[in-house]
DNA sequence: AATCGGAGCAACCGCTCGAGT
DNA sequence: GACTCGAGCGGTTGCTCCGAT
């Protein structure tokens, strides 16, 4: 013989909000038991409540626990969730188990109402982690953004410099020309993702002999890697490799933010976008960094970033 | 001041899985 | 082994709040 039915479908039992009395009734009669709910199914009889047992789990354990963290995410949190994401998919438990005081529910919230759209405004799947084809990616104009990216390129470029030249060079100029060419291009959108593509096949081919500084072109630039999650890790890897002090490390930083802000806005075919600043502008603040002097004695780099920001 | 629409979130619904009978 | 239920989980709904018009 099998069990008695759920309460859940009785008449007359409570559905709604909790009222403030409910939730006193219910954090008592646990406390009084010493935090063991024990049968949940039993629970609202003994607490006095007119609620099934399934709903008292769900209040208890999603609001009414002492150890539940209330107030906004954090960097570190949302990181971590989109990192946990890209690997578990939506098994939302199995992720609040890595998030101290959150909820399955609340981060399942936090999810479908923060993250899903900003992943989405940067051109990212949310459910696979993979760039959108260009017909589905957001194409609003967003002059901010395109404002960014040169100067991001470039401070990226000088870190690159900063951290040596010695091998992989011609690697990281093609590199460099194919991310400066896809922002200089007047095509379609599709221009801009093939050239994106083209540099993506050489960072991938050249992984070998091309410094982690030119890592940073790929992760954070337009979110241009495969999988979003993985951009942080190559981020803080580039972090490791250089010290707060460091021109090398001020030159990435620099990149960084401005990356990262342009990444927060939503990317424009490279047709609708504003003239580009001044070349020499642009290379100006970066001429103060101590040590940097290829970008500046270097005709081979300065020739590259002049003739790639013609196109 | 009133109305509308979107965002955020708490709670419900329905399914799955493991355990009891 | 078959059946049934409880607990847990993910998806969805609907209420509330707030800003825009």
């Amino acid at each position: 013989m099998g069990r008695s039915p759920c309460c859940c479908h009785d008449a007359g039992v409570k559905k709604g909000p909790w009222t403030e009395e409910e939730d006193k009734a219910l954090v008592e009669h646990i406390q009084k038991r010493g935090g063991n709910v024990g049968s949940w199914r039993g629970l609202p009889k003994a607490a006095g409540l007119n609620r099934c047992g399934k709903s008292c789990r769900l209040r208890w354990t999603n609001y009414l626990r002492s150890d539940i963290k209330r107030g906004n995410f954090s960097e570190e949190e949302e990181r971590l969730i989109i990192t946990l994401h890209a690997s578990l998919g939506n098994k939302w438990s199995t992720i609040a188990t890595h998030l101290e005081g959150r909820t399955d529910n609340e981060i399942k919230n936090y999810w479908n109402t923060h993250i899903r759209k900003k992943l989405l405004r940067m051109g990212v799947d949310p459910v696979t982690h993979q760039q959108l084809p260009p017909d589905q990616t957001n194409h609003d104009v967003n002059g901010a953004a395109a404002a960014l990216l040169p100067e991001a390129l470039l401070w990226a470029a000088a870190a690159v410099s900063l951290g040596g030249l010695d091998t992989g060079a011609l690697m990281q100029a093609q590199v460099l020309q194919q991310l400066l060419q896809a922002i200089g291009s007047n095509n379609s959108t599709t221009g801009l993702i093939a050239n994106l593509a083209a540099a993506n096949t050489l960072l991938n081919s050249s992984s070998s002999i091309v410094p982690n500084q030119m890592n940073y072109l790929q992760t954070g630039y337009l979110c241009n890697t495969s999988n979003f999650a993985e951009q942080h890790v190559v981020q803080q890897q580039l972090t490791n490799d250089t010290s707060p002090g460091t021109s090398t490390f001020a030159a990435a930083e620099r990149a960084d933010q401005l990356c990262n802000t342009a990444a927060s806005y939503n990317v424009a075919p490279a047709g609708d976008w504003p003239p580009a600043q001044e070349f020499g502008g642009l290379l100006e603040p970066m001429m103060e960094l101590p040590g940097l002097c290829s970008l500046e004695g270097d005709s081979f780099w300065k020739d590259i970033l002049e003739d790639s920001y013609c196109l």
